[in-house]
DNA sequence: AATTCGGGGCA
DNA sequence: TGCCCAGAATT
């Protein structure tokens, strides 16, 4: 039996019915792919469910405007894909008319799609014979052929796209695609797999070798850097101060309160004291509470935030932040603009309409 | 070749 | 807690 055949017969007895498998429109495909890389079939459902609805075509996307994008990714994380994602909208809809490519090679120029997601693209769509290798793909090859090689290294990377291709089921490229993915993420899993009853378990090394939680190697991610961050939080009139992250680095373009980082956490009586705070507030202010005793931890991938907001209650919204990048906006309007999460549980917590 | 991008879920 | 997830772009 082929190793396609039996992932294929596995796959059409145990896939899960979603949305964009219902499909072969280029646009929905590419949207669905961009929202599920790095990121679990259940937690982009959703989204792609609200994407779909606010954008039926590539054109209603590429009209939007980016705050509009942003906002509805808000909560999906590494934002720097819904800003591809717009930008080249822009371009299929306006260079392209509209048409997406229909082949891996010029698929691949466009932002945001890589090797994974135009291999995707041109098999699901426009049945190429190109194999996706993703973090499914990488479990699966390296324990049923039992391959030590990690599969974060640049040697890796290449012998499992060659593995990958050599795979596949030429006649049904996309079919082949789908089940391999579907069987790593429900079936070969990560922890605890299902190898009492696997089709491949008579031939899989690592199940014969009692290596399958050895499998598949990964190069040690670099350590999480803590940052201390404290937030201002500034009530006037009922109008508050906020101001759009602009350049590279985590949560580009998203909206935050104005921001003061620190070495390492500071005290109250320290804020006063801080340089930047009093070159923003001065001594004009009323009060300013603290409105959370202990730090908010906030974890990223490869950074710790250690959060503290601080409401400032003013009489005026100082001179200072009605300049440069800061925004002097109604506080009910805040909820029109593209925040973190850690800005967004804030703002529900501290019931900001009230 | 290594690092940088989020957030949630799970053992 | 540490690891993983339908990775890609940048350094």
């Amino acid at each position: 039996m082929k190793f396609y055949n039996l992932l294929i017969d596995w796959y059409l007895s145990n896939k899960r019915e979603l949305p964009w498998r219902e499909t072969k429109n280029p646009y929905y495909i590419w949207l669905s792919e961009i929202m599920l890389q790095q990121t679990k079939v259940t937690q982009g459902l959703p989204y792609y469910l609200k994407f779909v609805e606010e954008f039926t075509t590539v054109k209603d996307l590429a009209n939007a405007s980016e705050e509009k994008v942003l906002k509805l990714w808000q909560g999906l994380g590494y934002y720097s894909r819904a800003r591809s994602l717009h930008f080249t909208a822009k371009y299929v809809s306006d260079t392209l008319k509209g048409e997406f490519p229909d082949n891996y090679k010029d698929l691949k120029k466009l932002k945001g799609v890589g090797d994974y997601t135009a291999s995707a693209i041109a098999s699901f769509c426009f049945k190429e014979p190109v194999a996706v290798v993703d973090g499914n793909v990488y479990r699966v090859l390296s324990r049923v052929f039992g391959i030590d090689l990690a599969i974060n290294s640049t040697e890796g990377i290449k012998k499992f796209k060659e593995l990958a291709q050599s795979l596949i089921d030429v006649k049904r490229p996309g079919l082949y695609n789908q089940a391999i993915m579907e069987f790593g993420a429900l079936h070969c899993k990560p922890k605890n797999p299902y190898c009492i009853s696997c089709p491949f378990q008579v031939r899989c090394k690592a199940f014969q070798q009692g290596l399958i939680d050895k499998l598949p190697v990964k190069l040690k991610k670099t350590k999480v850097v803590t940052k201390n961050f404290n937030y201002l939080v500034v009530l006037a009139k009922d109008q508050t101060v906020i101001q759009q992250r602009k350049g590279s680095g985590i949560w580009e373009n998203l909206y935050q309160f104005p921001l003061i980082e620190t070495e390492i956490e500071i005290s109250k009586e320290e804020l006063l004291d801080n340089a930047e705070f009093k070159a923003y507030v001065k001594d004009d202010f009323k009060n300013i509470n603290l409105f959370n005793k202990k730090p908010i931890k906030h974890v990223l991938s490869h950074r710790k935030l250690m959060v503290k907001f601080w409401v400032i209650q003013l009489e005026e919204i100082p001179d200072n932040f009605k300049k440069n990048d800061f925004r002097v906006i109604d506080n009910s309007d805040l909820k029109l603009y593209p925040v973190p999460v850690l800005i967004q549980k804030f703002l529900e917590n501290f019931n900001f309409t009230k």
